[in-house]
DNA sequence: CCTTACGTTGACGTCAACGTCAACCGTTCC
DNA sequence: GGAACGGTTGACGTTGACGTCAACGTAAGG
């Protein structure tokens, strides 16, 4: 109940190795089943699957929070697969740490450019709500 | 030469009424004139017509820094044409003013919302690049 | 056994945000 | 005066991120 939408960040220690259906986690996370399946064919996240039907773990729903969280900032999700793949490879070899350590730098410059952005656009929304207020204040100089 | 783009925030004293031509913005701003031109079809620029020709002021930069700040923000562009006119319309009377603090208290809130976002996206790649440098420094203890 | 609910797979549709191309116009410069 | 350059207007194409619809499977309940 902290959040709107329930708040799927859980990682309870009583349900050992829950499971969900593809309509309980698009419920939870807010989508349809159909992004959460677009998702899945575009490789973000797989779920297991028990003769047909899709089963989902605590890892997906982990990746798919990751997922969503780079949407809401308006990341293309291609590169936001490659970003949540990051997360989960093996140590790898040297090569590959040099390059993810590039990855990273990469990735955090972005998102201290959208910092700054985002700083910005809320200076300029305090000062409009200042100019908003007093323009209003100027109408009507007692609260009626 | 503060930034990539030549960063043309610039308000210039000594030149006090330039102008500029599409190819002019659209390079300054890193962007194709096609960019510019579909921006001005949905509203958020209006250059100066001079004959056929589009000439921009700065008001025109002004408002084009606006949209692709938030661009990069990733709003979709007929948000961002709501947002942009937030800022220049004339002062109003006290029902416009009042929806108008709605509105900078919802984009307020998301802005803030993304920060968030940002901040935990950022504390995850530090903790990323701890395990990489460590996983790093345990395959050559002396560096080469 | 039949319905109902939930799930699955294509496949086509849509919408935003441009890219691209053709055809054309007006200066300017040699 | 004609060729090059920059600008303009359609108009169609493309890509990403899903929406939507049809047709079908299957497990559960009455």
């Amino acid at each position: 109940m902290t959040s709107r939408t329930t708040a799927p960040t859980d990682a309870l220690p009583d349900e050992p190795a829950r499971e969900w259906t593809i309509a309980e986690v698009a419920q939870e996370f807010g989508v349809t089943h159909r992004t959460v399946r677009h998702y899945e064919e575009l490789g973000l996240i797989s779920p297991e699957r028990r003769g047909t039907r899709r089963v989902y773990h605590r890892r997906d729903r982990t990746r798919l929070a990751l997922v969503l969280r780079g949407r809401r900032l308006g990341f293309p999700l291609e590169e936001i697969s490659r970003i949540v793949n990051m997360y989960d490879e093996p140590p790898g070899e040297q090569g590959q740490l040099a390059y993810l350590l590039g990855q990273i730098t990469d990735r955090r410059r972005d998102l201290e450019q959208r910092r700054r952005d985002i700083e910005d656009s809320l200076q300029e929304l305090d000062e409009l709500e200042r100019r908003c207020r007093r323009d209003l204040s100027a109408l009507e100089p007692a609260s009626p």
